[in-house]
DNA sequence: GGACCTGTTCCACACACCGTAACGCCGTTT
DNA sequence: AAACGGCGTTACGGTGTGTGGAACAGGTCC
């Protein structure tokens, strides 16, 4: 059998008739996405997702054709090019939650001297989609555009906490809690408590439950019916960060409040 | 023939073999780019691409697998997907101009009270990668992610004035200058007059060049070789900004300094 | 110089993808 | 109501296209 039929992806049920070439050609893109180094090979692309070279060298010929990836003569690698670029252009500017936090972004980060955080999410995870970073030496920052999920750290908390009970167990029942540190909650009974509180005290904290050394205050941007659109968080180095938590969520909910209003959201009562 | 071979795309030259369908499916998802319209029908992309329903479908479903396009199942249109953003997001995350330019155009939106916007160059266009929009009734806003060619409008002028001679008549030589409005300048010697002006100035001004009742000034931040790194440019509704022009070149030039100075520009002479 | 990487090209065969055409499914129209 | 036109989706069989393996070419490193 020299062509692995089926497979398909990790995520989604059947979705009709595919083109194996197309999903294959999507699945080079989605690496270029995933993985930290900014270009790649072809013979590494090939082996990390179990391709042939040649398949892998049509493929980005393919995709270089239409400005997706591009090719430095000089090295022979590949990067990802200016339509994927335009792309997620074209994707963020339909997101108006994020032109609308963008200035209170900025005001949080110099209230706060630390880096504030803006995330959407997408599925069974969430991205970071923006932030803003202080003028000082030592501060956190994020990956823009890379999964993470929902279970770990200040950000993913408050969007879980906020979601709808159905929508949580739904969340927990599909599988055990990977541990990114040794501080990640893995236990479900653990995390359910913690979710009770987080929607109690209107903000979720972490100190190195995704990143080591990294802690945050997040809380969530709610539409009118109550559903968490995007989370806001502040985070810096958890040394330091001890002592600010406290004053940091203070600024955070004042900023998430005045945004959760913007976005249609009256508080109950 | 039922197949339409060659082809290819406007642009590039050769690319090796590529494989047909990797490259159509590469077309419809620029496609949604390039649109202006947030959603997509099969049909809709079949007429604009000049492909078979059944093509672009089995297409699509097969970009769906990868979180590449996404389907609303309600009203059976297809939109970019949260994989089109993650692609985006991890290109611009590797942009580290616009992480520098981001508070200098809150600034700068702030100081004129008009819309400040950062371009990056791709090839013969150009394309809004940032933007800042001033807190008022009437405003410019663009369309991040969109190509825009390099001899109309004052972001693409003060790329188009500070790039080499050689570079500058190799953008000249390749066609007539399309005119995007009634104002666009389309006689090439008129054009190189005023790329002149705009280096002596250290800036470009526009008046409904690219697009009706908008105008703009803009000015390139330069890297240590004196190459335009990117574009900014403070743009507003034509009728109000002749008479604010000045002032916002001013506050333009001032940013845009002070920007190049921290690529490693250093003044000539 | 040769061993060992790369990325790229060649080739003939199998089979995956192509377009045509028919299928449901909604809205609106007659 | 029933017929229409629009949509997105599926079926099908033939052909031409993409497949993987292996050979090629151009590097760098011992």
């Amino acid at each position: 059998m020299p062509t692995k039929s089926s497979g398909a992806a990790p995520g989604r049920e059947h979705a009709g008739q595919v083109i194996a070439s197309v999903e294959r050609a999507a699945h080079v893109l989605m690496h270029f996405a995933e993985t930290p180094s900014d270009t790649l090979g072809v013979t590494e692309i090939a082996e990390a997702l179990g391709m042939s070279k040649a398949a892998v060298h049509r493929i980005l010929a393919s995709l270089r054709v239409r400005g997706l990836v591009e090719l430095d003569p000089a090295t022979r690698r590949y990067s990802l090019g200016a339509g994927a670029m335009r792309l997620g252009l074209a994707c963020l500017d339909r997101i108006d939650v994020r032109r609308i936090a963008g200035p209170e972004l900025v005001t949080l980060s110099r209230r706060t001297d630390e880096t504030a955080t803006l995330s959407i999410r997408t599925g069974r995870h969430r991205v970071y989609v923006d932030q803003v970073t202080p003028a000082r030496e030592v501060i956190m920052s994020v990956s823009l555009g890379v999964a993470h999920p929902l279970h770990a750290g200040g950000s993913s908390k408050a969007f879980l906490a906020f979601l709808t009970g159905e929508e949580i167990e739904d969340y927990l029942s599909y599988g055990p809690l990977e541990p990114l540190t040794g501080n990640t909650i893995v236990d479900k009974a653990t995390l359910r408590r913690e979710l009770a509180a987080i929607r109690e005290a209107g903000y979720a904290q972490s100190f190195s439950e995704r990143m080591p050394g990294a802690a945050s205050v997040a809380a969530p941007i709610l539409d009118h019916h109550g559903r968490p659109l995007a989370v806001v968080s502040v985070s810096g180095p958890a040394e330091r960060f001890r002592e600010e938590a406290r004053h940091c969520a203070e600024m955070l909910l004042e900023s998430t409040t005045r945004l959760s209003a913007q976005m249609g959201w009256t508080a109950p009562g």
